[in-house]
RNA sequence: GCGCCUGUAGCUCAGUAGGAUAGAGCAACGGAUUUCUAAUCCGUAGGCCACUGGUUCGAAUCCAGUCAGGCGCACCA
């Protein structure tokens, strides 16, 4: 009885579920409902609602109010259900003894930074999740930055959900534009010797390109470069440059607590001979035709020519238009690499792909998915996240210069200037669908327009508070013995209710790859915490309620820092 | 022209797979500062949930169409 209120819910979804099989029971067609409970928003709608009626009446064809009052009659309540109502047009609500459900807070206490995790067990579900995978030609901008704090936030989510998570950053170190970094790399050695330059249009401007420039020099003279063939040269440059990039990119996310199990390199997989074999394979399929596509429709292309290509039949497996798997060239696009990446990753033992990729690769996601269904049968592999834009402003004005990266603001650059917690948890308060406008000076403001310092601010008020309780020689009981009945005021059962919701919150937000849920979450818990505070005090003159306030307090703080944690954010014990 | 995403308060956004009276922050206005942390709280005001039709007991939510904005549309990545 003691330990009910933890599991109330789930009870009570329990009983009335047997009533509602008993009376389908008697239904010729096997048809089932199920039963599942809600927190009304209104308080004088009980601590739970269920709807359950509305759905049954149309099947028995009666009047749900009946059918609520049926049900009832038929239901066996445990002791902690102090009275349920029929109420409109046939919800039955459920109001729960005061209190009942507070044990759940010596729960908390007790798993602390555990509680509303799931053990990750042998059976779990092996999931390959890639994001970040900018280009290694340049330093990450903040769309990269969203796409990193979203995909590092869902890792944590599915771990702590019992999935068995890895983590990988594609690095597309292959193909042309390699070759222009190599280059670019070469003209600003060149630069430095003393030579006048001309750089290209085509070539990366960004000031980053002569740091890499003066990095490899260092390595070797320039001399000693320039004796070398231009194929020996432009491998090395290549090597170098990517590796130099590379660093950048792993430096900027290590600052944002960002890490990855594995990098998984594009050029690896030409070499191994994977790509070819792939292509080869589908042609002996079928699935792979020689044929001529058609011009764009839209905006006109300049110098386009009909060109008879390898075309993959992604049209059989839902896609728009077939996709060429190699250029004029002979050698293999993109796309084939990818394809061989994601089958790579399948033959890995991944039961489940998730890519987070920016809104601008959108295009790519049928063709990518049709393939695999053509390789896998698998229809609903990978799973992408597309995330939207990211607008930077300054007080409302378009930022979009960078010195340093010559074309857009890198990611770093924002985060030196408002911290890694306050981009981090920005990112996460809107849905990936919804473009983002992210405001520098508003980020930096310390207030409820940026909502990660309320939400710091409530973690360390409470420690504030544990602190101060401690000084005045308060001891606190086992978390056992603690009397959670005295918890009965509109705000401490707002809390209570919030805190037990925490693990269905994850659960929503682990099936539906919605990280952002976790800090619309601890916004709210925080909020409601303030409210409390304002209202109440802690410490007080009677023992009884000081302890379990105090272990309410406890408790909210131990879920705060649970959620940041998840989230990224630091927890700090006073600002 | 086609595909994907979006449209909710003046602004920025939530809305827990269709539920009861639509939610928060900012901005506006009015309050709380002998405090366990005011980086906070309380109150007032502010809505044709883009528009039109449909589905049903019930729609911001589902479907169709329209309008508006963003992203993308051979041989780049």
């Amino acid at each position: 009885m003691k330990k009910f209120g933890v599991i109330v819910k789930q009870s009570l979804e329990q009983v009335l579920q047997d009533a509602v099989n008993i009376l389908l029971k008697n239904m010729t067609d096997s048809s089932s409902v199920h039963v599942k409970l809600s927190r009304p928003k209104m308080k004088e709608h009980g601590d739970y609602a269920c709807n359950v009626a509305m759905p049954l009446a149309g099947m028995l064809n009666m009047n749900p109010r009946q059918v609520a009052d049926k049900l009832l009659t038929m239901t066996a309540w445990p002791d902690a259900v102090e009275e349920t109502t029929i109420a409109g047009p046939g919800f039955i609500n459920i109001r729960l003894q005061k209190s009942c459900e507070a044990e759940v807070l010596k729960k908390i206490l007790t798993e602390a930074a555990s509680y509303g995790q799931l053990p990750v067990d042998n059976n779990a579900e092996k999931v390959c999740l890639e994001f970040v995978s900018a280009n290694p030609t340049g330093p990450m901008h903040v769309g990269h930055g969203r796409g990193a704090v979203v995909g590092d936030a869902l890792g944590r989510v599915l771990s702590a959900r019992g999935f068995k998570v890895h983590r990988e950053y594609y690095i597309n170190d292959a193909g042309t534009q390699i070759g222009v970094l190599a280059n670019s790399v070469w003209l600003r050695m060149c630069e430095l010797q003393g030579q006048t330059i001309q750089l290209p249009d085509s070539a990366y401007p960004g000031d980053y390109i002569i740091d890499i420039a003066k990095e490899l020099l260092k390595i070797h003279d320039f001399e000693t470069v320039q004796s070398w063939s231009e194929e020996q040269r432009l491998a090395w440059l290549n090597q170098e440059s990517i590796a130099a990039n590379m660093r950048m990119i792993a430096d900027d996310l290590d600052i944002m607590n960002i890490h990855f199990d594995e990098y998984f390199s594009e050029k690896k997989l030409h070499e191994s001979g994977k790509v070819q074999s792939l292509i080869q394979r589908l042609r002996e399929q079928g699935t792979v035709y020689l044929g001529t596509l058609p011009a764009p429709k839209g905006k006109a292309i300049e110098n386009y020519q009909p060109v008879e290509q390898w075309l993959f039949r992604t049209t059989d497996f839902g896609d728009d238009v077939d996709r060429p798997l190699a250029k004029k060239d002979g050698t293999a696009t993109y796309f084939a690499a990818d394809i061989a990446y994601h089958e790579n990753k399948f033959q890995r033992g991944f039961d489940r792909m998730i890519d987070i990729w920016g809104a601008d690769h959108g295009g790519y996601v049928s063709r990518v998915r049709a393939a695999m269904k053509a390789l896998t049968q698998k229809d609903d592999q990978p799973d992408v996240l597309l995330v939207q834009m990211v607008n930077l402003t300054r007080d409302g004005q378009a930022v979009k210069m960078s010195k340093r990266a010559g074309t857009f603001v890198t990611l770093r650059e924002v985060v030196d200037e408002v911290g890694s917690d306050a981009v981090r948890f920005n990112f996460m308060t809107r849905r990936i669908e919804s473009q983002f406008d992210f405001d520098l000076e508003e980020a930096k403001e310390k207030s409820n327009e940026n909502p990660v310092y309320s939400v710091q601010y409530a973690h360390a008020r409470i420690a504030s508070i544990l602190r101060k309780a401690k000084e005045e020689g308060i001891v606190l009981l086992p978390v056992k013995d603690v009397d959670v009945s005295p918890l009965v005021s509109a705000e401490e059962q707002a809390l209570i209710a919030n805190m037990l919701a925490y693990g269905d919150m994850l659960t929503v937000a682990a099936d539906r790859l919605e990280a952002y849920r976790v800090a619309t979450y601890v916004m709210k818990l925080a909020a409601d915490f303030h409210s409390f505070y304002h209202k109440n005090r802690v410490v007080t003159e009677d023992e009884a309620l000081t302890q379990a306030r105090l272990l309410l307090a406890s408790a909210v703080k131990q879920v705060i820092f649970n959620a940041l944690t998840l989230l990224g954010v630091s927890a700090p014990e006073q600002m």
